[in-house]
DNA sequence: CGTATAGTTGATTAGTATCAACGCTAGTGG
DNA sequence: CCACTAGCGTTGATACTAATCAACTATACG
């Protein structure tokens, strides 16, 4: 866990003419992360005053961009990378609440306080404001309200699908489930459903599926010898029968 | 779990000029209510708008208001009672999304149909919106739609909480978070933190916490051995030991 | 008053955690 | 270039929490 310091966003530099060029993605994103992010359904004139308020930063990997409790005072939006959202217990218990990808949000709580903490898997590039510009934006933009606002719906299912995940699921439909999920992800952001990166960590794993590490070790060893998944190096996957993994992760597999 | 046919909500009056007490609290309910539903910080006039769209039904113990999988075209919120929302496996396994009371308002989810069932645990009344009127109607009101973001925020950030618990709590630690959860929210209405209300069984309390029906009797025996609860009758609670149950709930209880 | 349901308690089991050892991999420095 | 080290991941032995199975009790309801 890098604690650097500031390593800051380009707070300041917002002043300056930034150039933005409204022909290319905005967000410096790819078009599918346009798809995705936040800045998603704006028009080309929404999305230039948006550009206004935004400022960007190259963090590198396992650095927190903001911890549970401090005056939660950005929203982030992820551009390029990977971040894990966690909460701790005093005694170090830790679940993590979320692995998010380019195109994510996060950041959004309570008054007075982030609720998680934020850190990167890998290098990542974001993107933030500062919630008080975001949220006079809001009023000036219904577009921008709305997308966030259906981002957070969207958010609170996944939610309430890892509870039953966390509450009703057995170790090995866990991780079956959370395979299908990065699978589906990597979908979307136009990669491989079958070849998966997992930029995370085993603790990082067991952490987000409320198990121990070595439990999440000898269930990927038992599906590997199962046939259902590949582990060619350290750091991927390869989802080899993804019907059976399926039928892992709703609990419907024979035996 | 009943299954009564409609006992229809008075969608088809909604024509018939409806009197509209401005000054008696909206959607029927004490003030406390208004403070926490989602009409909450509307003015008089949009108040009256919104209402125009509200139809109410009041709805027995242990009514399905939809299914998992039904057509989401309504949005709930509760004038008075106690509802329930959970997500079934295929094999009858069964999580507990949350409890909601007087205020709480639920029904939101991705297109394509609720994502949970919702129950009555009591007699409830419910007052209901279609989406799509409610969508037009955040266009018109954006105080409505901020309204209903900041509630759906709430909402997410309690999930997240939820998901610490069913992760990496014990048994133990469970129940005392969610006797202090139900006690925070008795305040919220008004109602005493120490002698509550259970309107829920055993059996919801357990796909609740992710444990078992005897996971839940052994630890309420548990905690009243210890003097830190009462059970004075049956679907009540007194919390005897608040600061026992807080150092249970965060598991900084010694020993 | 009798029955059905909800809740409690006990005995045993099962699944996952814990403790411990070992292997692999990547980065470091000689 | 290779040995060394640290951290991550895997595997094994054992312990423990909560689940399961079973019996019993209390409560609500007709």
């Amino acid at each position: 866990m890098n604690v650097m310091p500031p390593l800051d966003f380009d707070d300041h530099k917002t002043e300056r003419p930034e150039p933005v060029d409204l022909t290319a993605p905005p967000c410096r994103n790819c078009d599918v992360v346009r798809e995705l992010a936040f800045c998603g359904d704006l028009s080309t004139d929404e999305i230039k005053r948006l550009a206004s308020a935004r400022c960007h930063a190259q963090l590198p990997s396992n650095f927190a961009v903001f911890r549970e409790g401090d005056p939660a005072d950005h929203v982030y939006s992820i551009s390029t990378g990977a971040v894990k959202l966690y909460k701790l217990m005093s005694d170090g218990r830790r679940q993590i609440i979320g692995f998010l990808f380019s195109g994510d949000m996060f950041g959004l709580g309570l008054d007075g306080g982030y609720c998680y903490t934020a850190e990167t898997l890998i290098p990542s590039q974001l993107c933030r404001f500062t919630y008080r510009r975001l949220d006079s934006m809001m009023g000036e933009l219904p577009r921008l309200e709305r997308r966030m606002f259906t981002m957070t719906v969207k958010d609170l299912v996944a939610a309430q699908e890892q509870m039953l995940l966390l509450g009703r699921k057995t170790a090995k439909e866990k991780l079956a489930t959370f395979l299908l999920k990065l699978s589906r992800r990597a979908v979307l952001q136009g990669l491989s459903p079958v070849s998966l990166a997992l930029p995370m960590s085993r603790a990082d794993i067991a952490d987000y599926l409320g198990l121990t590490i070595e439990t999440v070790s000898r269930v990927f060893t038992q599906l590997k010898r199962e046939g259902i998944i590949e582990l060619p190096a350290s750091g991927h996957v390869m989802l080899t029968k993804e019907a059976g993994l399926k039928e892992l992760a709703e609990g419907t597999a024979t035996g």
